[in-house]
Formats: structure tokens, C-alpha cells, sequence
DNA sequence: TCTAAAGCCTATCAAATTACTAAGGATTTT
DNA sequence: AAAATCCTTAGTAATTTGATAGGCTTTAGA
């Protein structure tokens, strides 16, 4: 019941170009360095990214990436669908009987609302925030 | 992004327990058979459900499975956190930065919020509803 | 025009996880 | 004694994950 790191690493690249917006094309190499990330592996990921029309590309030297859209557009949900698949507890809902049915939709429609009403506007703001809370973290 | 087998053959095995609470034991082939499963691979899913003292076993001819307490006081989070480990989209939420870790916090608890309050009492009992509603099946 | 910086593409691979299967032992009831 | 059932350990094929390797193409700027 995890996000792999897909899409966790897909969020970071989208919310690297999200702060850096209007700045011109941000390079893999910038993100995955300032990360500490395998530029490899990004590349892989932001294929997707670019084929589902959420990033541009610009080749060549001082070439790179940018949003395709304004940060306020994007949301979380979008990133996550590219990289992870539809957003389902499980595989196949309307295969299920009616009790797990239920419960599944549910589940699915809880994420969904999380996901879908969190843009990357949202979560470039408070890239910053000291630790803000006193969180339970395993529950 | 999904719960395994593990959690949804586990609830499973904790619907149909909730379903004929009060009758007795119920054996794992009975289940095993119901619902088409490998009743070897149920074994392996209700010992820590046992361990973890959601169920009481029956040894022996005519023995089989019975809820530890009310269908009403076992919710689908006792039994996904069990079987799944913890409920969190993601490991090591307070490792993560502040942006991210916001989004993981608020969709572990838009999850946790729906598993702890679904009850097997509230599974078990719409378990033969119809087709109830149109709904849509990837978002 | 050359070169370095960058994106683009494909293949390969080790480790972990998942979803079982196999085999048999232990305990209790009829 | 026989049958039913729980209990435990081990193995394994398929899939996913998280990379790594290497080379090709495009472009800005010296």
C-alpha cells in the first residue's frame, strides 16, 4: 500500500520546475544533484511526464525542462497517475463483491480528493516550513 | 499504489467470520471454498490475524475460526494494518521534505480516517446488495 | 565549425516483493 | 483409530522496483 518511489521522485522533479517557474528550462542533472538522485533513473521518469503533456522539454546545452502548464494547474493527482496508475487500492473494483467494493471506493475516493485538490502550487509554497508540528508518524 | 492479497484476502476471511459470528467455528476450507481461494495460502494469512488476537482457533475435528470480539468492535484497519503493516502511503513520512511530507500526512489520514471506520459489522451486513449504483471505475 | 551541455532512447540487471505451492506435523473429536 | 482441522516451515516463479550502462541527437556559445 506504498508509493514507489516513481512517483515520489516523479513529485520532486514537478515541484523543483514548480519553484523555478517562469525561470527558464530547469537541466535533470540540477535536480537530480540537488536531490542527491541518479540522473538515470530521473530521465526515466520524466519521459511519462512528457509524453502525458505535463513537462517541455528543450534539448540541447542550457537546455531542460519546464512545467507545461502554471503550478496552480498541476495537480498532485496528475503526477501520480502518470507514474503510479490509476489511483485504486486495488486492481479491478467492479470485480470485487459489494462489501470490499464499497470499502475500496471509499479508500479510493478519500486519495483521489487529497490528490486532485493538492496542486503543485500548494506544495512549492511551504517547501520550507520548519517542522511545523508534533505529528504521529506510524498509526 | 495497492493493497495486496494479503489485505483483501484477509478481510475476506474476516467478512465471512462476521457473517456467521455466533454460529461456531467456521473452518478455513469452508472459506477457502466459498470464495475460491487457496486454502494453504489462508493459513499463512490468518496466523497473524491469530498472533494478533483478532481471532480464536479451534483445534481439531469440527474446530475452525471465530472473531475474538463483536463484528462491531473490528474495524478493516485492524485487519489492513496486520496483514499490510502500517497504514502510510509512503515509508519514512518524517524523512521526507516539508512539502511532500504534508501530502503523505494528509492522505495517510484521508485513508486511516475511512479503515478505522468501517466496521466488519458494516461490511458483513450490504454484502448482498445489488449492482447499487453507476459508479466510475478508474479515475 | 567545434565542443560541451543537455535531452533522448534502449537494453540489462540485482534485489525485493508477491502470490502462491508443497509437505508434513500437532491436536482434537467422533 | 481415523478424520478433520489447525499449525509451521520451506521453496519458487513471476513481477516490480530501482537502478546502471552506453550511445545518439540537438543546441548554445567560443
Amino acid at each position: 500500500m506504498k508509493i514507489s518511489t516513481k512517483g515520489r521522485y516523479g513529485l520532486t522533479i514537478m515541484i523543483e520546475l514548480a519553484k523555478k517557474h517562469g525561470e527558464g528550462p530547469i537541466s535533470l542533472k540540477a535536480i537530480a544533484q540537488a536531490n542527491e538522485l541518479s540522473e538515470h533513473y530521473l530521465e526515466q521518469l520524466i519521459a511519462p511526464l512528457r509524453n502525458a503533456g505535463l513537462v517541455k522539454s528543450i534539448r540541447g546545452a542550457y537546455g531542460g525542462y519546464i512545467l507545461a502548464d502554471l503550478p496552480s494547474k498541476i495537480t498532485s493527482g496528475d503526477v501520480i497517475r502518470v507514474l503510479e496508475g490509476p489511483i485504486s487500492p486495488v486492481e479491478g473494483i467492479e470485480d470485487e463483491e459489494p462489501a470490499k467494493r464499497e470499502l475500496w471506493i471509499r479508500i479510493r475516493d478519500a486519495i483521489k480528493d487529497v490528490l486532485d485538490n493538492t496542486t503543485l502550487e500548494d506544495l512549492a509554497s511551504h517547501s520550507d516550513d520548519g517542522d511545523s508540528d508534533a505529528y504521529m508518524f506510524y498509526i
